[in-house]
RNA sequence: GCCAUCUUAGCUCAGCUGGUAGAGCACGUGACUUGUAAUCUCGGGGUCGCCGGUUCGAGUCCGGCAGAUGGCUCCA
């Protein structure tokens, strides 16, 4: 117990330690920039992740050379030693001392008018700042940061106010922190899944016929189809019902579910038809309760769970588009519980635990749950937010999940869950989604019928496991850099021949194993093995079959698997059985070890 | 949508201060008939993102538009 406290504390210092850094780093940087710009305007700058950043209100655009001269700056002044001095003034004093800094000065203006206002000084640079900064800028290793990039940004967030240039840093403690970090900023860039999809033929955008949309081609087909069999069958053995709606509604449809008064700036424009206005649907939503409304819904069939693979079109902002994160069209794995109060708790437990197994099957076990309460304006009495509330946080606690508390941050129509699910590369990501609706059931007047024989309202939960198909394949890819599991790889298998006089025995084999079902090509191209060995391994296919006279005469294969070394003279049936047990279980491993 | 940068062959990229386009990979062809990460030969392929301007002449300079990239913002 001891330990673990200790290791706490010793990260928490760390933390603290790499703080300092960071911000006295960018404190640094600002003297560097203003020793360029004299007449540069500060804004702010932060420590953040793995850095900081500082905004400038500069009189022309910085370009890549600027960030070579600041940084070269940077480390001179860093070289001289000079003291961090806190000073805590009066306003007036500090007002003064900012005089021409209009964004301090506001910054300043907005501060309670109780609280100390501290300034740091470092050699010539003083800004407004509460601090903490390192003692003296020896603490910081001139070989131990780097400037990244310029961007934009909108003076406090806010798109009407200047837009200021902001200059993105990282810093370390050590030379070795900063390249290790380096590599990992490489090792991103290596599997965005943007590169991977066009080497390995998965998927398209194309600009002309429409940005944000997504194509998949066939190899990427493979494995969404992949991705959806086993969805398919999770939500069979889990009692779910698959519904199909249309992709288009009437004005009254999103009239009635409200989203024409609150999201119509995220809705595709109507289409005009018989004097009617249609609208592609951004929620799939509207379309279940049309179903539930149907018949009269008696409690004995509560709860009632429909789950859809439903495309829905989002107009997002041209500046937003990322590659399969952020598109305009998607396909949601969105699924609508229909259920009584009594059925809340369970039902909520089961979806988090259904939520859990399907992120383990795609090998994401690192998650973590953010419970979202009521924002100021919300629909819902008090009663049903706390009973909805209490349902999801005893869910999590009895699954043992990690959980941050997201105090006001739930959207007014009821509390929820969002998970989010950190990759190979420690990032995480948003895509699972549980939450309760308590506008929806009352603007289109949805009931069931108690044991009592009045009519109720039934609670309603929106729930999304991958969130979008088209973002959680994006997500799978970098995971897994493409190289995907035995059971998602669109190629699993390719059959070589070590010389064209085996291309029959390659092809038999080949065939032999599309017929057991596996998804699997024969190359028996023109080039020399070792070219094709490279080829497929670049494909990142799980297994190749290398196959020559030893193994037809003794009707075997000798199995390179992706990852591993190679196992001479597998009896073709035994490989079969293998590879078919390890696709079953969906292992990340591609062959027994030992 | 906003700021910055970028857009040359299917992909990755060269093309200096303006003088009518080039490499590697990929693809096609022919040869070789091969045992573990690139065999050799020859060849086809680009209205240099689109529109306009400056110029005797624009891939190159200027303007507009579109898209992409890095951010900001948004994501009831």
């Amino acid at each position: 117990m001891a330990d673990v406290a200790e290791k706490r504390d010793k990260t928490r210092e760390r933390e603290d330690r790499l703080h300092r850094i960071r911000h006295s780093t960018a404190h640094i940087m600002a003297e560097a920039v203003l020793r360029i710009f004299p007449d540069a305007k500060i804004a702010i700058g932060p420590a953040i992740e793995n850095g900081f950043y500082y905004d400038f209100d500069l009189p022309r655009s910085l370009s890549p050379e600027d960030l070579e001269q600041i940084e070269e700056l940077m480390r001179n002044i860093v070289g001289e030693d000079h003291e961090f001095r806190r000073e805590v003034v009066g306003r007036d004093r500090a007002a003064e001392i900012f005089s021409d800094q209009p964004y301090k000065l506001e910054i300043l203006r907005d501060l309670p008018e109780d609280e100390d206002v501290s300034i740091y000084a470092v050699d010539t640079f003083t800004d407004l700042c509460r601090g903490p900064h390192v003692e003296r800028t020896k603490e910081i290793n001139p070989k131990s940061f780097k400037l990244l990039n310029v961007a934009g940004a909108y003076w406090r967030g806010d798109e009407k106010r200047p837009m200021l240039q902001r200059i993105y840093g990282t810093a370390w403690e050590n030379p070795k922190e900063l390249r290790q970090h380096l590599d990992w900023l490489k090792e991103v860039e290596k599997r965005d899944h943007r590169r991977i999809g066009r080497e390995l033929d998965l998927f398209s955008i194309h600009e002309e016929a429409g940005p944000g949309m997504i194509y998949w081609h066939p190899k990427g087909g493979r494995i969404r189809q992949a991705v959806e069999d086993y969805w398919r069958e999770v939500h069979r053995r889990d009692g779910y019902e698959i519904l199909h709606t249309p992709h288009i509604g009437k004005s009254w449809l999103w009239e009635t579910s409200g989203h024409l008064d609150f999201y119509a700036d995220g809705m595709y424009p109507p289409m005009e038809m018989d004097k009617s206005d249609y609208y592609a649907k951004p929620m799939n939503c509207p379309f279940h309760i049309m179903i539930y409304k149907t018949g009269v819904r008696s409690y004995r069939e509560l709860p009632l769970r429909w789950a859809e693979l439903g495309t829905v079109y989002r107009y997002e902002k041209s500046g937003t588009l990322h590659g399969l994160l952020r598109v305009r069209g998607f396909t949601q794995d969105d699924a609508h519980i229909f259920c009584t109060p009594d059925q809340v708790e369970s039902e909520i437990l089961e979806v988090l635990r259904f939520s859990l197994r399907m992120w383990k099957a795609f090998g994401f076990t690192d998650l973590k749950a953010y419970l979202a309460t009521a924002p100021e304006k919300s629909v819902g009495s008090a009663q049903m937010w706390e009973q909805a509330l209490g349902s999801l946080r005893q869910a999590i606690e009895t699954e043992g999940l990690p959980y941050e508390i997201d105090e006001g941050g739930g959207v007014f129509y009821g509390p929820k869950i969002d998970i989010k699910i950190k990759d190979a590369l420690g990032r995480e990501w948003q895509l699972t989604t549980i939450q309760f609706d308590f506008n929806l059931p009352e603007r289109f007047n949805i009931s069931f019928v108690d044991s009592d024989g009045k009519e109720k309202r039934p609670y309603m939960v929106h729930r999304a496991l991958l969130g979008s198909l088209e973002r959680f394949f994006g997500v799978l890819i970098e995971h897994y850099g493409g190289a995907f599991p035995a059971w998602l790889a669109p190629v699993q298998i390719v059959t070589i021949p070590v010389a064209p006089a085996f291309n029959e025995y390659a092809a038999r084999v080949a065939d032999t194993l599309g017929a057991a079902g596996f998804r699997v090509e024969s190359d028996l191209s023109d080039g020399r093995m070792g070219a094709k060995i490279r080829h497929h391994q670049g494909q990142k296919v799980p297994y190749m079959l290398i196959l020559g006279e030893k193994e037809e005469a003794a009707g075997a294969v000798s199995v390179r698997p992706r990852s591993g070394p190679q196992v001479n003279g597998v009896a073709l049936d035994e490989f079969s059985a293998t590879a078919k047990a390890i696709v079953d279980s969906k292992s990340a491993e591609l062959w027994p070890s030992g």
